[in-house]
RNA sequence: GGGGCCAUGGUCUAGCCUGGUUAUGAUUCGAGGUUUGGGACUUCGCGACCCCGGUUCAAAUCCGGGUGGCCCCA
C-alpha cells in the first residue's frame, strides 16, 4: 500500500492521530459501533508486547494471574453503594428472559472478583492476596469517543489486592505507582505525574485515588493507571473477612490498580511519533529491525543470503526482524517502514558486502550509521537502549516544559487555555475546596488533577481562587 | 449537556444548490513492460452513491427518521 504522510503533529495533533492510526494499520475504526474498534496486527502485536512486559512486572511483584468472567450479576454489582452510583450510568446491561437477573458487562471487576475473595480468604495465612487479570472492560461513554484514548471497550490489566493491615495496603499503593514508573515511564517512555485526586473525584468506593496523569502533544492530560486505596469499603460490602493471629475476625484492607494497556498505546503513538509517522520504542516495536536488500545486477544472491543470515542471527538473539523482499523500489520501502515506526533499518547491498558492514538507519534521529557485520546484533541492542532512552528523555522534557507555576486565577486560566499544566496554591482537595475547583472546571473547561503524591510540595501563600491560606499545591489542565 | 459540519470504489474526492447520459478525477489493488542506494514511469483491468421510509414518470441529488464519523462550546 502506498502511504503518504504529511500532517504536522505539532500543529494538528487530532488529525495527525487519526491519520496515523489508519496509515500505520494500528486500528480499523470502521466497525460501526460507537466507541468500538478493530485492533489490527500491527497494533495487536504492540499491545501484546506491552501486555507481556506489564504482566511480567505484575508477577515479579508477587501477583498471580487469573481470568474472571466478563459478566457480573446485577445483585453483586450493587453491593457497594458508592460504586454502584458511580458506575451505573456507564454500564452496558444484558437483558435476559423475564424473571432472570440482569447481567452487567464489566466496567471494572471489583464486584466480580470480591465475591470470590470472600470464599477464598479465611485466615491471616491467606494474606496478602495479590491477583491480577488481563481483561477487556466496557463503559458506556456518552461523550464523544476517541480511538484508544476514550473508547467504550478497552484493554487493561487490573490487580486487586487484599491485606491484613492498612499499612500494607498503603504500601501497595506505593508499589503500584513504582510499577507505573518502572514500566510505563521507563520502558514505554511515558512520563507521568502521580496525582492524589480531590475528594470529589476519587474512584467510586475508594478512600482515595492516585491517578497517573500523562500528557499528549496537544497539551491535554490523559489519565493513565490509577490506583485506589479501597480501605474496607468493599470488604465490608462483600464480607471478605479473615481470622487474625489473635483469633479475631477482621475485614481485609484492599487496593486495586488499573493500567489500561490500550490507552498506553495511545500515549506511545502520540508522544513518540513525528511527522513521518510512528516512532515505536525499541522494546515494544513489533519489528525492531527491518532488513532491506538493495538492488544488484551481479551480487543479488549473495545479498539475499546475507540478509537471511542476519535475520536468523537476530532471531537467535531475540531481536524481532524481517527482510523486506517485496518488489518495491528502495525509497518506497524506506518511507513505509519509517511510517510504521520500526526503530532500525538495515540496508544490505553491494557496498555493505564489500565493506562487511551494514548501513543502519535510526528512526528517531533519521541518521545512517555503519556497523560492522560481526557486531551487528550486539550493536543493535545497544543502539536500541540508547534509542529508548532518547525517546523517554524527549517525552520527559516535553512534560516538564508544560508545567507552569501560576499566582493568580487569571494566570491559571491563561496557562490552561495555552495548552499547559497550571501549578498553583490551592485551599484544599477535601470537599471544602470544591467551590474553588468549580472555577477550573467551568471557567477553564479543565480538570483539577489534584496534588502530587510522589513528593511533598510545600504550599506557600494563598489559594489563587478564594484567597484563603493555601494548604496544597494543585495542578490543573485540559483533560481527555 | 448544548451547537455545528459530514457520509459517493480500499483511501481521498467531483457531481447535490437547479432530480434525467455509461457517476468525475486521483490514489490503492491485480496483470504486463521499462526501472531500482530516499515515495519512478507506462499500458490494460477490478472496484462506489451509509440504512429505512417519503415525494416523483424518474432520487447520489429534494424531504423525514435512523446509524456512524469529525469539530467547537459547557
Amino acid at each position: 500500500m502506498k502511504v503518504t504522510f504529511n500532517i504536522s503533529k505539532e500543529r494538528k495533533f487530532s488529525e495527525w492521530y487519526s491519520e496515523i492510526l489508519k496509515k500505520a494499520e494500528i486500528l480499523d475504526i470502521r466497525y460501526g459501533v460507537k466507541g468500538f474498534v478493530v485492533i489490527m496486527p500491527w497494533g495487536a502485536r504492540m499491545l501484546e508486547k506491552m501486555y507481556r512486559i506489564y504482566e511480567s512486572a505484575m508477577q515479579r511483584t508477587g501477583h498471580e494471574p487469573t481470568f474472571f468472567p466478563t459478566l457480573i450479576p446485577e445483585d453483586n454489582f450493587k453491593l457497594e453503594a458508592e460504586h454502584v452510583e458511580g458506575f451505573t450510568p456507564e454500564v452496558f446491561w444484558l437483558e435476559n428472559k423475564k424473571g432472570e437477573e440482569r447481567l452487567a458487562l464489566r466496567p471494572t471487576s471489583e464486584t466480580a472478583m470480591y465475591q470470590m475473595y470472600s470464599l477464598w480468604i479465611r485466615s491471616w495465612r491467606d494474606l496478602p492476596l495479590k491477583i491480577y487479570q488481563r481483561a477487556n472492560v466496557f463503559r458506556y461513554e456518552t461523550k464523544a469517543t476517541r480511538p484508544l484514548i476514550r473508547s467504550r471497550e478497552f484493554y487493561w490489566i487490573e490487580s486487586h489486592n487484599c491485606f491484613a493491615t492498612k499499612e500494607e495496603a498503603l504500601k501497595q499503593v506505593k508499589e503500584d505507582i513504582e510499577m507505573t514508573d518502572s514500566v510505563m515511564h521507563r520502558v514505554f517512555g511515558i512520563p507521568f505525574l502521580p496525582m492524589k485526586r480531590p475528594e470529589w473525584d476519587k474512584f467510586p468506593g475508594a478512600e482515595f485515588t492516585i491517578g497517573s496523569d500523562s500528557i499528549l502533544p496537544d497539551g491535554r492530560v490523559i489519565q493513565q493507571p490509577s490506583t485506589h486505596m479501597l480501605g474496607t469499603h468493599f470488604s465490608k460490602a462483600f464480607n471478605i473477612k479473615f481470622v487474625n493471629e489473635r483469633e479475631k475476625e477482621e475485614f481485609v484492607w484492599q487496593t486495586c490498580y488499573g493500567p489500561a494497556i490500550s490507552r498506553m498505546m495511545a500515549s506511545v503513538i502520540s508522544l513518540h511519533g513525528d511527522d513521518n509517522g510512528l516512532v515505536l520504542p525499541y522494546t515494544i516495536a513489533p519489528i525492531q529491525a527491518v532488513i532491506v536488500p538493495m538492488h544488484s545486477e551481479k551480487k543479488s544472491n549473495e545479498i539475499k543470503k546475507l540478509c537471511q543470515k542476519i535475520s536468523q542471527n537476530f532471531f537467535n538473539e531475540r531481536i524481532d526482524s524481517i527482510v523486506d523482499y517485496s518488489k518495491k523500489r528502495p525509497g518506497e520501502k524506506f518511507f513505509y517502514w519509517e511510517m510504521k515506526g520500526v526503530p532500525f533499518r538495515i540496508e544490505i547491498g553491494e557496498e555493505e558486502l564489500k565493506a562487511k558492514a551494514a548501513t543502519v538507519f535510526v528512526r528517531d534521529t533519521r541518521e545512517k550509521i555503519k556497523v560492522s557485520l560481526k557486531d551487528l546484533f550486539e550493536e543493535i541492542r545497544n543502539l536500541g537502549a540508547e534509542y529508548d532512552a532518547r525517546l523517554t528523555g524527549k517525552a520527559e522534557e516535553f512534560l516538564d516544559r508544560r508545567i507552569v507555576d501560576c499566582d493568580t486565577k487569571e494566570g491559571v486560566k491563561k496557562t490552561i487555555s495555552g495548552g499547559k499544566i497550571a501549578r498553583f496554591g490551592f485551599c484544599s482537595i477535601e470537599n471544602k475546596g470544591k467551590k474553588c475547583a468549580a472555577f477550573v472546571e467551568e471557567e477553564c473547561s479543565a480538570r483539577l488533577m489534584g496534588v502530587r503524591y510522589d513528593k511533598d510540595e510545600k504550599a506557600k501563600g494563598k489559594c489563587v481562587f478564594c484567597n484563603k491560606e493555601a494548604s496544597v499545591v494543585a495542578y490543573a489542565a485540559k483533560s481527555y
